[in-house]
DNA sequence: CCTTTCTGTAAGCAGGATCGTTACAGATCT
DNA sequence: AGATCTGTAACGATCCTGCTTACAGAAAGG
């Protein structure tokens, strides 16, 4: 029982794009730091798109870009673009059989089931990609300059993503 | 985003060996209720006897049963018996990758994916099997003798599992 | 002791999902 | 027109499930 890399994959993309919201990043720039081939990017983030959470544009200087603001993303956001179905699933063989225990057990757990899987996705609902690159950036060496004197957010505006790395912009 | 079917065919053949515990059941009877092949029902009740909720006896007269009342099995145990891992993976492609955002999404994430996990978990630890085959004989037409002044658990302690259907015992 | 009746597993097959890859149509800018 | 992207189809490899057959071993009863 485990959900599929899509979720990850996902956030790791919107992530790059948080902190780099300057100018549209492109697929094969997305898939190097991934670690997979641009069209599997190109494909969840067709999903964000459909989703709403990513624009899209053609052509040179075209690329991918957050449709909003990354604190008005949360995880359920993605994780609702990416996965599908429910948590726990009832269909088992047949569900037509005689006896009661079989018509009537997935009756019995369809409330258990569902309240299993809302408190699963309050958690996500409560977490933005915000606060996923907030604390990437924080995690990462260069929230040292933070003892400089840097706030968190300057960081954020002045951080770009170049060539798969994370790196300080020349200002 | 979906767990295998294991966990609901755990749950029928438990309610079936608790709303039957008199004798114990064979797994070709089971495999009868829940629809499936005989194996199918072993390998499950393998990895449930594995974790301690049943016991199971080979030869004539031989078959499964609980190793403890219903209301000493959480849904969570069951859970915990049939399921493996964790409800989100990080691993896709290869963690190694040169930009901080591959090194530190994963670290920024387990928290709040232990978060989540946690969630579901509580709810299936509030739930016990005795819950879900209460509400069996409950949701059955065989509860309306409710009215007729018999309480639910004496409706427990003289129903019976026969040939693939609940049945009152002829007592 | 031998037969019957079970569990316990291994092995092979089919189906579906996922991921990687190649290929190409279409959009967009210069 | 040509270069540079996205969007998507198609195919193969792999893995997980579940179904089935087959058989070894345990337990009970003659």
């Amino acid at each position: 029982m485990n959900t599929s890399s899509r979720f990850v994959v996902a956030i790791h993309v919107l992530a790059a794009m948080a902190l780099d919201s300057d100018k549209p990043l492109k697929s094969e720039r997305l898939s190097r730091s991934v670690n997979t081939n641009a069209v599997v990017i190109r494909r969840i983030l067709g999903l964000l798109r459909a989703a709403g959470l990513v624009v899209s544009q053609a052509g040179p200087d075209g690329g991918f870009r957050l449709a909003r603001e990354s604190r008005a993303i949360s995880l359920l956001d993605i994780y609702q673009a990416v996965e599908e179905g429910e948590l726990f699933h009832m269909h088992y063989s047949e569900p037509s059989c005689d006896c009661p225990i079989g018509a009537y057990v997935q009756d019995s757990l369809g409330q258990v089931f569902k309240d299993a899987d809302t408190a699963m996705k309050k958690v996500l609902r409560g977490q933005t990609l915000a606060t996923v690159t907030r604390e990437i950036l924080q995690r990462s060496g260069i929230s040292e300059k933070l003892d400089e004197g840097w706030t968190i957010d300057e960081l954020h505006r002045h951080f770009s993503f170049e060539s798969g790395r994370l790196v300080l912009k020349k200002t």
